[in-house]
DNA sequence: ATTAGGGAGAGCAAGGAT
DNA sequence: GATCATCCTTGCTCTCCC
């Protein structure tokens, strides 16, 4: 087994595809949002903004940055173009975000005698003269090392980690370095005196699982130790469909939360049926006034796409939530479907012993059992329908 | 003082089923 | 009939990722 999994990743996506369509953003600070940094370009990144950092401290770090509004349909299209290429190069793609993906080109490698570093460097220009963009690639014989090492190549990298020369790359590594290690565990780390990798090493898996708890503390054992036995698996399907929205701290009127909800579970139902899932969990997502955080979630009986099922569950958790958001003053509301299954295709045949539904009657219940978009004949009435009924215009 | 919007997954408590 | 052990599901919080 040698070095035969690419880790894909985009540089600064977002940023990267402003800069790609306009040409006066080129070689210059971007930040894309604007309350809160979403992407920084590399130049504005060397004056210290980062993701996610409050929009206000980007721009004293760096006042000559461009700020662009996020354009999310450009980034979506982008990512496309971008998995065409990945899945151009081999079928064993596992995406990660809209960004990222392994490849497993293994069997490509002993199909052709192409060399993994030959496989990534053809990608890298592809990605370039195809989509426009730049991207780096870690290349190793495991996920783990392959994620960080395109993490240690950015910006614009192609970096291969030798099956021979894994632990010299691996443990002057600072903890952060880590997947799965973020601010709270590294703290704890370091709270130990614990910085690099190495020092991990030093550690038995039961001090780890007794400083950071069983899960995390047996896999960072074992990543310190190079062992991560996980395969690329092509096909991963997520298991839950959300969408939220942050409100700014002006307080809203109870009635414009609600309408906000309605808007917020016709979208995810929406895309569940795009997405032919049906969904059991409904989990409805708050934040406060104070930051802090609250979810109340309900499992219904059947899964579903449908908007007015999932609504009512959505309305009432929502409703059994108003003393709090009353007293705490709300500040972002998100819904999330999980439990999600594969929508079927399927016939629903109605009762005739008794007088034929009406039409919207029986929409809504193949809806609800098939979680389909459309659905696209009524035997009951011999001609097709369009049951696409949105309760809201795109 | 403060962050959008999309996710995954662990830990834990409580209750039901066996 | 009462008690115990165990597993699973549900509901919620916390951490982490991009």
């Amino acid at each position: 087994m040698s070095e035969s999994i690419l880790h894909a990743d985009l540089d600064s996506f977002y940023a990267s595809v402003e800069q790609r369509d306009d040409p006066r953003l080129r070689g210059r600070p971007v930040i894309v949002g604007g309350g809160v940094v979403l992407a920084a370009s590399y130049q504005a990144k060397a004056h210290g903004v980062r993701t996610a950092m409050g929009g206000a401290q980007a721009r004293r770090l760096c006042p000559g940055a461009i700020v662009v509004p996020p354009r999310f349909e450009a980034y979506t299209e982008a990512s496309r173009a971008v998995f065409e290429v990945f899945h151009d190069t081999t079928p064993l793609v596992e995406g990660l975000s809209i960004d990222e993906a392994f490849l497993e080109v293994g069997g490509l490698r002993r199909l052709t005698g192409e060399t993994p570093e030959r496989i990534a460097a053809r990608l890298r220009a592809r990605v370039a003269e195809q989509v426009g963009l730049p991207i780096t690639v870690g290349v190793a014989r495991t996920k783990f090392l392959a994620k960080v090492a395109s993490r240690v190549a950015k910006p614009d990298g192609l970096l291969v980690v030798p099956t021979e020369g894994e632990l010299a790359f691996l443990h002057p590594l600072p903890v952060r370095m880590l997947w799965g290690v973020g601010e709270v565990t590294a703290g704890k780390l370091h709270g130990w005196g614990i910085t690099t990798v190495a020092e991990v090493a030093e550690l038995t898996e039961a001090t780890l699982v007794a400083l950071l708890g069983r899960a995390s503390g047996r896999h960072l054992h074992a990543l310190a130790h190079n062992r991560d036995p996980r395969v690329v698996q092509p096909g991963r399907r997520r298991g839950s469909i959300g969408s939220q929205r942050a409100l700014g701290r002006r307080p809203r009127p109870w009635a414009e939360v609600e309408t906000m909800l309605i808007g917020l579970v016709d979208r995810v139902t929406r895309r569940m049926r795009a997405a032919e899932r049906i969904g059991r969990t409904v989990t409805l997502r708050l934040r406060f006034a104070d930051y802090t955080r609250a979810t109340r979630s309900h499992t219904m009986a059947e899964a579903t796409a449908h908007t007015q099922t999932v609504l009512t569950s959505a309305r009432t958790l929502l409703r059994a939530a108003r003393p709090m958001i009353d007293s705490r003053g709300l500040t972002l509301i998100g819904i999330a479907v999980g439990n999600l299954a594969e929508a079927s295709t399927g016939q629903l045949t109605l009762p005739f012993d008794r007088p034929p539904p009406e039409l919207d009657t029986a929409v809504d219940l193949a809806r609800t059992r098939f979680g389909r978009t459309a659905v696209t004949r009524g035997v009951l009435l011999g001609r097709e329908l369009d049951a696409d009924m949105p309760m809201l215009p795109d």
